[in-house]
DNA sequence: ATTTTTTTCGACTATCTGTTCGAAAAAAAG
DNA sequence: CTTTTTTTCGAACAGATAGTCGAAAAAAAT
């Protein structure tokens, strides 16, 4: 009984893994039904078996990635170091994590803005909202400590997500070093 | 004649707008030629008296845009001001010239990662890699002087992308003031 | 070995979307 | 008023794609 659940929470595994495979191989438009089929070396009738609907695999794939982000930032959290070494410490965390899956979090950051989910099904988002709140409350509380440069926090928030955005997918595929990253948000937060 | 011509080139105007119309209430998927139609009020076999394809739409669009953004920064690129400041100026003009045609912009910078076109098609590109380019030299300028943070330039130069996009694009519609841009980008440039 | 349940898939359907065709309407030229 | 050219579009086509159905194969239970 065990062992059964196991076997289909694995199969399920496989479809969504060929789905990003079909995503980083031939972009949103070419990860379609059959394709995934193919790269999971399943009939697409049986992918059925395992999902009611292609957006129930997107959607599938969204909460995989935003529960893992939010998960790894959950547990720094609470870290009793300055806000400013907290900020960092998170981002740095969180591109490690993007990196060692770079096409799902390509589909992340990408699927959203192109496919249409009702709120309803959207169970993602609740980690992300809570992943951003989260970051958004420590950029807060080093704005209070007079820790970061003074700007609008919002804007502050929109500045780092565009420049996490663009170091991590922008661009040539050389991974990044770490220290870059560090040093990039670092010379973005200190104030002059 | 030339009235003819002219009369003509406004009708592919008008496509183009119903198009980006199209693109801005529907997003890229629903961006269809019966939506094109509709939105222009032409028959949808009009518009392939006017455009021989949707590829082709697309491409005008591309292009209409990244020309504007091009000539703008030409124009700014011989001023004999510091690095520093040019590369405020340029960035403030084209975060104002992005701010009047929003969804143009926003369909600028998502259609090319979700639509492939082949090369020869892509005149528009032309002028993507001028402008960039363009913005690259100044960046290098401004790092020669020690004008600029001391970062690798091609990651200044993704950073900077990222907060312009993030500030552009993300969030709330209101219109950022240029104080802002300026504070954001200036934080950023500043060595510390 | 037989029955029952679970898993797989080939073949089909319905729909949507880019594109074409031929002919009608409108405008311009004669 | 004709004739010719330009512009418009309804209707149909071809290809792709999400999703369905019924039955076969495989596995588990008896």
């Amino acid at each position: 009984m065990d062992r059964k659940i196991a076997e289909r929470y694995r199969r399920k595994e496989i479809i969504l893994k060929g789905a990003l495979e079909s995503y980083s191989k031939k972009g949103l438009e070419g990860m379609t039904m059959d394709d995934i089929a193919q790269e999971s070396s399943f009939g697409k009738a049986t992918i059925y078996y395992y999902f009611s609907s292609k957006e129930d695999i997107v959607c599938a794939l969204l909460e995989m990635g935003w529960k893992d982000l939010w998960e790894s930032v959950e547990e720094m959290i609470v870290e009793d170091i300055s806000a400013r070494k907290k900020f960092v410490k998170i981002l740095n965390q969180m591109a490690d994590i993007v990196y060692k899956n770079k096409s799902l979090y390509e589909f992340l950051f990408t699927a959203p803005r192109n496919i249409t989910i009702p709120d309803r099904k959207a169970s993602w988002k609740k980690f992300q909202s809570r992943t951003y709140a989260t970051l958004q409350s420590v950029v807060d509380e080093g704005m209070d400590q007079g820790d970061f440069a003074d700007i609008k926090p919002d804007l502050f928030m929109k500045a780092v997500g565009g420049i996490f955005h663009g170091i991590v997918f922008m661009g040539n595929q050389e991974k990044l070093k770490e220290k870059d990253i560090e040093s990039l948000i670092s010379n973005f937060i200190y104030p002059s």
